[in-house]
DNA sequence: GTCTATAGGCTGATAGAC
DNA sequence: GTCTATCAGCCTATAGAC
């Protein structure tokens, strides 16, 4: 809610509006538990309403429908991914930091299974739902793109890009490896035979050889 | 069913396997088609009996449940992918063959896409079944895996791999990023902006480049 | 705003008739 | 072997009482 919004209200309906504010994040919070404990398959209406101690009808009050509730989920996700990012962002030199980047996002893939099953490999209309509705702006989607582009950008201007490729490129280069990685190991966590670890040491050293010159 | 298995049987007996065969390829083949055109979640018993003029119960005579379906779909999908290999896997020249088979991989997925996210995507109890159970042995699982891996071994030999690389590690961070490819395209085809084609040259060149000295 | 009740679906799987 | 009927459940979403 904007804030022009919030001043044209009086303090009773703005009190309510925090009120239902909160709500909704209960709603969002107990849904969260139930997609990382039993996935998205899991999600249901009713399962929401037993967690918050409510019916499953009266979620229809916060919520148009359970895209809705996924989808704030998805951005939630997206704000998480920022965040575990931070970290790295501070490094001063691009390449450790790119580095540093990738690493903190197979990390979170690795370690939150069904938030990242959601945001990357469910649904398609909600992914795209979340990704073109929150982009352009400064959303956490896209600041979680800018993450992994702007070390690129940095390499790029000191002539260290391979020359054949425009930063834009080499990020999603960059982001097709990482997240094959990531739900290669979640969807079959035998196959690639590779550890996950020397993988991810394999994989960085790949991209730093093969985007770099 | 094995050949000693055929001479241990009366010619009888031998039809009825047949005929029996022959029905649980008519259920696979109803299958296929209905997650091609609507996707996993769609594939029910009911439907896939309407589809072959059958009851639903009458599938539980040929397959135990759904899952076992999914399964048999998913070795054909091997196959399948096996065989878009088949041009590339005749190239001579190891690094022009790695390109070709990883081009074929990256065209299977894209072109077959409810096959492909069954396959690799969405039920990981599945594809672990289907992995695990192929594992070893000449199966289309393995020999789709080999059409990755020979390539890289015949570049080790002649010492072009990376020198802290194994073919099978080498393997492994090509099928991811081919993989990734495939998968985000396939979850969110908006957000990777880079058009398919220009991607996947980028990811093939840096493949290239990354892995091999 | 919250509830119960319900419409109107869907699912996998099985029992028992033929 | 195939069927119908059914069990025992699940789901989203809404109407209407309170």
């Amino acid at each position: 809610m904007s804030r022009g919004t919030l001043v044209a209200m009086g303090a009773a309906a703005e009190r309510r509006e925090r009120l239902r504010d909160e709500f909704r994040r209960e709603i969002v919070g107990a849904a969260r538990r139930i997609v990382v404990e039993d996935g998205y398959a899991a999600l249901t209406m009713r399962r929401i309403g037993e967690a918050i101690g409510y019916s499953a009808a009266s979620i229809y009050q916060y919520f148009a429908n359970r895209d809705a509730i996924a989808g704030a989920l998805m951005e939630e996700g997206f704000v998480e991914l920022v965040e575990a990012f931070a970290p790295a962002a501070t490094i001063a030199d691009p390449l450790s930091r790119l580095k540093a980047v990738g690493r903190a996002y197979v990390r979170f893939g690795l370690t939150r299974p069904e938030t990242y099953r959601l945001m990357f490999m469910e649904d398609p209309k909600i992914t795209a739902g979340v990704l073109e509705g929150s982009a352009g702006e400064n959303s956490a989607g896209m600041r979680a793109y800018a993450a992994i582009l702007e070390p690129l950008v940095q390499l790029f201007e000191r002539g260290r890009l391979r020359d054949d490729l425009t930063p834009p490129v080499a990020a999603d280069v960059m982001w097709i490896s990482l997240h094959g990685l990531v739900s290669l190991k979640l969807t079959c966590p035998k196959f690639p035979a590779t550890p996950d670890d020397a993988l991810l040491d394999a994989t960085m050293e790949t991209l730093a050889c093969g985007l770099l010159q």
